[in-house]
DNA sequence: GTGCGCATGTTTGTATACAATCATGTTGCA
DNA sequence: TGCAACATGATTGTATACAAACATGCGCAC
């Protein structure tokens, strides 16, 4: 599983950058110098202007004029809106995907949530959370409503972000539980229950965060990035 | 108000093509060369394909990869997936709106509602549509949902291509008349009726669409922004 | 000693040049 | 006559060069 595949175009160069934020290499309010990442990932900045540009259109990064590009701090009321938009969001996508859902969208999630377990048990936090935001993803997908997806899909990438700025550890993350309610919900298609399983899921997901003090820890870039996604 | 004014940067490009497409000079699936629209505009490629990278973000045209860009087409499906997308978030705004809608907020409403009314008895339906999407707009921002309110200005956005391309002429547009209900029942703090209000108003602007056939009218490019936006 | 102003280096913004890919029209062969 | 392969032109993808703005540090004046 090494990862020494060559990195290129601009979406690859969007997707490694991407990935780092999730995965918390890359802290808020870093700096990301254009001239630094071409190096790093050997291409010009001109593939890396358009990545940060993809990225600043999801409120990843930070782009400010004659200043440069800067890993996203989202503020504490955005992270509300951001839960708040899901919950409102998401609560749609439920009720749908319990409407629709056939017995290989059960079997695939039923495949998420085991890998999910089995990432929290081997301590990989960082991969439970990754395909814990994938969990949502397809449920909106099975929702079949592209344009809801989309949106949500930009969401699970924000809160990511968020999540990883505002998390407070001893909050045993027991989400897989809701998950694991919420195919329950699917499988019976009851989507009342869905709708408001997924609710009460974001809601505790808000509730599990520190919004109340804020956080820095700028670091390294090319360290950050030198241990993944560049060859 | 003659528009000679000089058009500059990335979003000043960005903003004169949305415009373009939203009042109809250029038709969905029409070709948007990067030669033609960096002399059209004075400036080079590289802030024409910025822009059109903006654009795309927004579903407002069509990139593909060594193809070029072209004006978006939203197909059917996709319209009524925008149309839902929106009555789902904007039965939320209406409703805070509704709840936090102070006297200047209304007011503003109104002389959004009165210059609707204006721009139509003129004649101006273009002008008109315009307006009525701002007024969208600024219901989602008296919500106070940042998030939420930039979903909403994006779907607005789309809608106005939609409408561009699926609108039927014999539907007469008395939406006003759905603004102004709206506006009272802001007016009035009840947020279940604004709510209700909103979905039906929503609902009424799909079924006044010609959600059946798809049309398309290529033109010529440099003619369709001559008149209006360029230098 | 402190604060202002300037000089210098660094970084971003923009334009242009080159490479790669795609579209098109022509020519040769069946 | 029809089709296919190729040559050619046009257009996009990428890299690089230049210009402008910002940040930093030093020096000088007060």
């Amino acid at each position: 599983m090494s990862s020494e595949q060559q990195i290129t175009g601009v979406d690859g160069i969007a997707a490694a950058l991407e990935q780092a934020i999730h995965e918390h290499r890359l802290s808020p309010g870093m700096k990301l110098g254009e001239d630094d990442l071409a190096e790093v990932y050997g291409v010009s900045r001109t593939i890396v202007r358009a990545a940060l540009q993809s990225l600043a259109h999801n409120r990843l990064v930070d782009l400010r004029r004659n200043r440069g590009a800067f890993v996203a701090q989202p503020s504490i009321v955005e992270a509300r809106e951001v839960f708040e938009a899901r919950a409102l969001l998401e609560a749609r996508t439920a009720r749908s995907a319990a409407e629709r859902a056939g017995p290989e969208d059960i079997a695939r999630l039923q495949a998420h949530i085991d890998a999910e377990h089995a990432a929290l048990a081997a301590g990989d936090t960082g991969r439970a959370l990754h395909l814990s935001g994938q969990f949502h993803n397809e449920i909106a997908e099975i929702a079949d409503q592209a344009t809801i997806a989309e949106m949500v899909a930009r969401l699970i990438a924000r809160s990511s972000l968020i999540i990883a700025v505002y998390w407070q550890r001893r909050s045993a993350l027991c989400e897989s539980h809701a998950h694991h309610e919420l195919l329950g919900a699917f499988a019976a298609h009851d989507a009342d229950r869905a709708e408001e399983l997924m609710q009460g899921h974001l809601l505790d997901l808000v509730t599990s965060l520190d919004l109340r003090s804020d956080r820095s820890a700028p670091a390294s870039l090319r360290e950050a990035l030198a241990q993944g996604g560049a060859a």
